[in-house]
DNA sequence: GGCCTCCTATGCGTAAACGCATAATGACTG
DNA sequence: CAGTCATTATGCGTTTACGCATAGGAGGCC
């Protein structure tokens, strides 16, 4: 019989098509990952990966042995959530993840609350730009900024963020209130055009015939720049409401503020315990939260 | 993510109930197993097994673990099978599974012959009393002396195995010819009657009034104890015959010889050799065999 | 009750596997 | 073409996990 952890080696090796990528995701060593290949190789008598210029490539024997290992690895995926599912204490660990600006401005007080009253449950606050799998276990809860789609995902609302064009008072006196077109303005902008966030799309239009001044994606960023005077950003109120920032007009966009778990673990305490906080924190500040 | 071997190790406990069973089943150590098994649950924060008096019993998040451990298994098989049918020398390891007189007597000379025509292939014959599961990789081949059934086997007839009653001369001698009931004589049988093979059922309505001369599950005991002169025994010919013992009338009974494989390994050349050898060197003995 | 067998727990020494550091290689960029 | 960044390969020291041996139960059987 093969050893299975070989198999999960071989899995992220093809996935990554490095060595390298492949031991980061299951958090060893490049080296270590390099000798497991050699040694799950030698043992199946076959080549599984053929090393290329451009990394590790399947090679036909790997391409049948890949479908398998897939399998198996959903099924190692139910397992976890499984086993977490079942776990009745109400501490250990709960990973839940968002975007910065909502941790750090208003999820932040709802776990400093909850940390204290479950001093024995550690929140993991993860920031990632990147939507983290529920179904991987990534993250056990995740707060998202539209309503959640797919599979075996259990959601609930949390409310609404309010979003507005705003610029600093400075900026106001000198170059006046925006009108429609933003003819003679400057905007604050995400990297790209291409993330067709809501709040975005009424800005373009509204904004149409304004430069740019800068570019960032981070919202922190953007504030800042904001209240340096570089522009208009369009920001969430309760990001931008506290800084003594002017709101201007052409914008009322809004988007949806949801929870969403994974149906397996749905019942685990300290999951709902956490989600029963953020629901209740969220409430309790909606008046900040849609401006 | 958690280890997939520790998966497998607790799978192969819950299957056992012992962590002693389980170490035999995956080829390490009591203590082994019982690290592993801690280590899982101690990561996995839920006890998955209880310990009773009979042994280890699933808790129901073991419950829910087990069924994907399981999945997981199948895969993990089903990857072994493909990736051997991809190993493409003609080389390696060949374990071909039988009973015990059939590769003794019939198929050795077949395997020395092509042990010397394909050096770099080594045979392993095992001989169990149990049937070994192809599926689970317990065997490539196997010999089977009745239609194999089921699922994804590959399967071609070798030939018929002729059996007949046998007794030795000074047996004769003493008894004199047995007539149909058989009575006044002794009968070699083998421990249960439970097992019907089919030369034992002629044999048990033959030898209806018999006495019993001794019990044995080993063919070679028997036919010893037939060469002692300690009853009529039933016995393949091709055993029987060599021995100068004595065909007795009353029976005619026939085995099929089945030559399986899994259909994921048919295109393995190695195994394809030796099937090949199989074929022809059971087509060479059929007079032996039938009698 | 004593004996036997099979189990689990644990201490100890070793060998295998790992992480770290470094060198070598190759691809992309300005 | 140099410089940077990523990769893989390899040597070394250490930790970890393992096998072995043994002790301590827990049935089963005469």
């Amino acid at each position: 019989m093969l050893d299975w952890e070989d198999l999960h080696s071989f899995l992220a090796v093809a996935r990554a098509g490095t060595l390298s990528g492949a031991a980061r995701t299951l958090g060893i060593r490049q080296s270590t990952m390099g000798r497991r290949l050699a040694a799950f190789e030698a043992r199946a008598g076959v080549l599984l990966l053929q090393k290329t210029p451009r990394g590790y490539v399947l090679t036909p024997a790997g391409e049948a042995a890949l479908a398998e290992a897939e399998t198996m690895e959903t099924a190692a995926l139910a397992a976890e959530r499984a086993i977490t599912g079942q776990d009745t204490r109400l501490a250990g660990e709960v990973r839940l993840t968002t975007i910065e600006t909502l941790a750090a401005e208003v999820l932040m007080p709802i776990i400093a609350q909850f940390s204290a009253d479950y001093p024995g449950i550690l929140v993991k606050l993860i920031c990632s730009q990147r939507t983290l799998s529920l179904a991987a276990r990534e993250a056990d809860l995740a707060v998202r900024m539209a309503r959640p789609l797919g599979g075996d995902l259990v959601i609930r609302k949390l409310g609404d963020i309010g979003y507005g064009h705003y610029a600093s008072p400075a900026y106001i006196a000198q170059h006046g209130l925006p009108t429609q077109g933003g003819a003679g303005h400057k905007v604050i902008l995400m990297e790209d055009d291409s993330p067709n966030f809501p709040e975005y799309v009424v800005m373009a239009q509204y904004f149409s015939h304004a430069e740019v001044g800068l570019r960032s994606d981070s919202r922190y960023v953007q504030l800042k720049a904001c209240m340096a005077g570089l522009g208009v950003a369009c920001l969430a109120h309760y990001l931008a409401a506290p800084q003594g920032l002017v709101r201007l007009p052409g914008c009322d966009a809004k988007r949806e503020v949801w929870l969403a778990q994974h149906r397996d673990t749905r019942e685990t305490p300290r999951f709902k315990a956490l989600s029963a906080a953020l629901v209740n924190g969220m409430k309790a500040q909606s008046a900040l939260l849609t401006g």
